[in-house]
DNA sequence: ACTGGTATATAGTATTACTAAATAGCTGGT
DNA sequence: ACCAGCTATTTAGTAATACTATATACCAGT
């Protein structure tokens, strides 16, 4: 698998979308959220990358959170989306659709 | 045509590689490229944000500048790739590759 | 006691696109 | 002569976002 590097800025504005889905499949928290980025091929994106998110999310009243105790460490803090959530995940992948198509189209364009 | 707005975080980090692949096609000057983009469907962006993208890619030292006479206003400022630019672009469209199969396989995936 | 994996938090930084305004050349209409 | 509108560039300041780096803490195995 091919490894690319310093994705840091092509990442900005998608991150958190990516994130808003992944809990859109089953509650999880922060370190298996950055564990499943990294397994997607993201694999420089770190801890405090995602936490930062998730406080946001949480600021922004986009998640409801629970804490539960876990037999590896400390406590995990659980995220789910709430219909605010749900509803900037369809925004952001009617956007991604739309900004990924444009920049396809500049690419595949006759020369 | 549905429009999309505030599209900038996730234009964050693609939109200097859509601006090097516009000048790859042709030597070209800021007004025209933004007009470009705008055709493209990126209808809020404006001179400003791709003047100073312009502005970066000659402080880095991957594009040509020409000023020419118009005969429509004042002169342009024409832009066209160097070796250096040829190469970022490059590597541009490999990280976009990258970045965008595998959200789209985030997207995709079996819920 | 120590290491390593699991788990969260946060202060500070860098990068990037946008806002907003100024400047200037040219054309056509009044 | 004046003005509006399109063409064309420049730049100071702002907002948003991901990263760096570090600190804290729980638990298991050696």
């Amino acid at each position: 698998m091919i490894v690319l590097e310093n994705l840091t800025e092509m990442l900005k504005g998608v991150l958190e979308g990516c994130v808003l889905e992944i809990i859109s499949r089953k509650e999880t928290y922060g370190y298996e959220i950055t564990r499943r980025l990294n397994a997607l091929g993201f694999t420089d994106v770190v801890e405090g990358t995602v936490y930062t998110i998730l406080i946001r999310l949480e600021r922004n009243k986009l998640v409801e959170v629970t804490k539960k105790p876990s037999d590896m460490g400390p406590p995990r803090k659980f995220f789910a989306l709430n219909d605010a959530g749900r509803e900037k995940l369809r925004t952001f992948w009617e956007k991604w659709t739309f900004v990924s198509s444009r920049i396809n189209e500049l690419k595949e364009e006759k020369q």
